[in-house]
DNA sequence: ATAATTACGCTTTTT
DNA sequence: GCGTAATTAT
């Protein structure tokens, strides 16, 4: 039991609590993901078989690492616990019991893409105007509807959604949910919500499989339990009921998920479903320096809906929380790739310890043309995932089609691909024909002679008879020998190998890559079945995470607030803090969302565990167009004492310029003030009109300083006058102390530093 | 059937 | 400002 040892009192309760339900309010940084793995060590060490425990997270990263510590405390007996995403744990589950609800079992899983291309292709074989019945919305509006449970029927019987659909004038957005199910039906497909809804419809309509589950799950874990939705909360629910082991850990504080149907209800009412629970807090924070968790807490404070707790810190007070103010996207770029190059000289650190965090994924172009101009490493974390590549679908579509030849999206994908001369109009052909006599596209495909002219169905009878020499190849060999087959055989990479273009090459490299995952797959030793077909089952569920090629690279890192969740850094920059941004403008009406954008605040701040700086800037890029920009409400809801304006807010001199009146807030200009003289937009670039604490002398610029001694006068672009105290370290990361007039000390890098040497 | 051009649309996104 | 999707021209 020495693994109890390195915990505090309210994290061993709750560690050692193990039988009925319990919940774990964990605030940020303190210790959660210990407490779940040493939970679900204890309860193995308490004789609890690992095959009765049932584990469920968001991300295949969360999970994977789960797994691994727990082996740490266990041992290999920890592979035998059910441990995963919700979508990955229940599409297992369905692959055993599709039949029961009329699935096969190698049912294809559809990924975004494909349902909103499926949805696409409805709306337009319904001749409806794709403004009012855009794709994306039909989507959002069909996954919410399957997240609450309400099936197609339901949803056209729903009076209250049917008032509400009509009045926007989507009156047959019902039937289109209807038309969209059919057609995943028929192609043998589930999309991700269908994995959650489909499970919550099997264990509705067999009792005896619940039961069977119930049994076989005598505990179960939740982690993130505020970004659980209505159908992960039912699903829960059931399975938990016999036994009632029950433990959700999550932070409502930290709910950021609601746009994607969470229910942060659910973690606020977990209660009153079990009026026996157990409830532990964790409010020491482990992480960050005083003076972050209380910025924080008086962050969230101005939410109202929130489970009572108390996060604090007993760390060192630490530095102030630094709040920087750029006159463009651009210049906040540069200040904070200066910052971080002079930051990791000064202090010692590495690229690795800093994290520029941003709300929308737009932002970090301003922040990489900076850091490539520094020459500083950065990797961009999210955006378009592995999987989500052009070819890596294309060729994923290719064995998707041999597996199950219905999936109609695949199928779509690759006919043309690469081209053998079946163009669209022989494709929509296809589509009519199978619509019209009720079959499938494959039906249509491998009986083409029947229902197209002899020469089209030429074309199309030779893609049919390569898919199904794929299935013959798919059944007899292994799975990287017909992946490769498949690879060669289709003309994919042969297509890629010609295009020698830089983008042409990467797209070939990628295709190596996936076949050396399959390659990878195949030679695994904990897996009896390796065909193709096992590696494809989960593939729709794999992420980024498990794809980066060097995690140990010393690299800044650049990321979405949302992706930060649950990482943490020395160094963090939250990026972009002005209104209509950050708050989003989409927040802004209604308090809910606004205080969701609000847990988006804390948890960016909530990241960071030595230095935070906080940044907006005045004006900025937006859809090609330079907009200006007035700083975030919630700047002004931090205690200033917390904080260190790297910029004077109010100062006479300044406020002499005409470019200012006096009545702004303490955080700089209100609307239009940097626009309110005409001038042209290319004087945003240069530095001396633009209202900064120090004014450079007329004809400012940067002395070679190789030179230069202790005891000289020295004029920063933005620091303005002062006086070197000390020079330090070695040649090219020379580090000079300087007494600012105005700002006091400083250490500047005097490889990045612009000094004009005055004596 | 394909290449070239124009139009659009755009917050976040664990699966 | 940029990438994708839908149209239009060859």
């Amino acid at each position: 039991m020495e693994y109890l040892q390195g915990l505090n009192s309210s994290q061993r309760a709750a560690v050692l609590q193990i039988n009925g339900p319990v919940m774990i309010v964990a605030g940020a940084g303190s210790g959660k993901t210990r407490v779940i793995t040493y939970r679900v060590a204890h309860l193995i060490k308490s004789d609890v078989d690992p095959f009765n425990i049932l584990v469920l997270t968001f991300t295949n990263k969360a999970a994977k690492e789960m797994r691994e510590r727990i082996t740490k405390v266990v041992g290999p007996e920890a592979k035998n616990i059910w441990m995963g995403t919700f979508h990955s744990v229940f599409a297992k589950i369905l692959r055993v019991e599709a039949e029961k609800i009329g699935y096969p079992n190698n049912f294809t899983i559809y990924d975004t893409d494909d349902s909103k291309s499926l949805l696409r292709a409805i709306l337009k074989e319904q001749q409806l105007d794709d403004k009012l019945y855009n794709a994306n919305f039909v989507y959002n509006r069909i996954s919410s509807a399957k997240n609450n449970l309400i099936s197609a029927a339901e949803y056209q019987k729903n009076e209250h959604i049917q008032a509400e659909d009509f009045s926007s004038g989507r009156g047959r957005l019902g039937e289109i949910y209807q038309l969209y199910t059919q057609r995943c039906f028929k192609a043998g497909a589930m999309d991700f919500d269908d994995l959650l809804f489909k499970t919550n419809v099997l264990l509705k309509e067999h009792p005896d499989v619940l039961y069977k589950y119930q049994n076989k799950f005598k505990y179960l874990m939740v982690d993130e339990y505020q970004d659980t939705n209505f159908s992960q909360y039912l699903i829960v629910k059931k399975l938990a009921a016999i036994n009632e082991n029950i433990c959700v850990v999550g932070d409502d504080a930290q709910s950021i998920y609601a746009f994607r149907g969470a229910n942060i209800q659910n973690i606020l009412n977990f209660e009153k479903d079990y009026p026996d629970l157990k409830v532990f807090k964790l409010e020491q924070n482990y992480r960050s320096t005083q003076n972050i968790v209380n910025v924080a807490n008086s962050i969230i404070a101005n939410n109202k809906n929130q489970l009572k707790k108390n996060v604090f810190s007993e760390n060192e007070t630490g530095d102030k929380i630094r709040v920087s103010r750029a006159f463009s996207d651009n210049e906040e770029g540069k200040m904070i790739a200066e910052s971080i190059a002079q930051e990791r000289a000064v202090g010692g650190l590495r690229y690795h310890d800093f994290a520029i965090l941003y709300r929308t994924n737009a932002q970090s172009r301003a922040m990489e043309e900076a850091l490539r101009k520094l020459n500083v490493p950065y990797k961009i974390y999210g955006g378009l995932s592995f999987y989500q590549r052009k070819e890596i679908k294309d060729l994923i579509a290719y064995f998707r089609l041999t597996f199950n030849p219905n999936d109609e999206e695949a199928l779509k994908r690759v006919i043309n691909y690469p081209r053998r001369g079946i163009g669209d109009t022989t494709v929509e052909r296809v589509i009519i024909a199978a619509d019209q006599n009720n079959i499938t596209l494959w039906e249509v495909v491998t009986d083409a002679g029947k229902y197209l002219d002899s020469r089209s169905a030429t074309a199309v009878s030779n893609f049919a008879t390569l898919i199904q020499s794929f299935q013959v190849i798919a059944k007899n060999q292994g799975a990287y020998d017909a992946a490769l087959h498949i690879s060669q055989h289709s003309g994919l990479l042969k297509d890629l190998y010609e295009d020698k273009s830089v983008e042409g090459l990467s797209r070939y490299e990628n295709i190596q890559e996936l076949l050396n995952g399959i390659k990878e797959f195949a030679e695994r030793e904990d897996i009896a079945e390796k065909g193709l077909d096992v590696f494809m089952q989960d593939v729709a569920l794999l992420t980024n995470d498990d794809n980066d090629k060097n995690p140990d690279a010393d690299t800044v890192s650049l990321m979405t607030i949302h992706s930060a969740k649950g990482l943490e850094f020395p160094n963090v920059y939250v990026v972009g803090l002005e209104e209509n941004l950050f708050p989003s403008q989409m927040s802004l009406n209604s308090r809910s969302d606004l205080e969701e954008e609000r847990r988006l605040f804390y948890v960016a701040i909530t990241r960071a565990e030595k230095k935070l700086t906080l940044s907006y800037a005045t004006s900025r890029y937006r859809w090609g167009t330079l907009t200006s920009c007035e700083p975030s409400r919630f700047l002004d809801e931090i205690d200033a004492k917390y904080l260190e304006l790297e910029f004077r807010p109010r100062q006479k001199s300044v406020d002499k310029n005409p470019f200012f009146d006096n009545e702004r807030s303490a955080w700089g200009q209100k609307q239009n003030d940097t626009f309110s003289k005409p001038k042209p937009p290319a004087a945003q670039k240069t530095t001396s009109i633009l209202p900064k604490a120090h004014v450079p002398s007329p004809g400012f610029a940067p002395s070679d300083t190789s030179g230069l001694q202790v005891g000289m006068e020295v004029e920063h672009e933005r620091f303005g006058f002062g006086k070197v105290i000390n020079i330090e370290g070695s040649k090219p990361d020379l580090k000079a102390t300087i007494f600012f007039k105005e700002l006091g000390q400083k250490q500047l890098l005097l490889k990045f530093a612009k000094l004009r040497i005055v004596t």
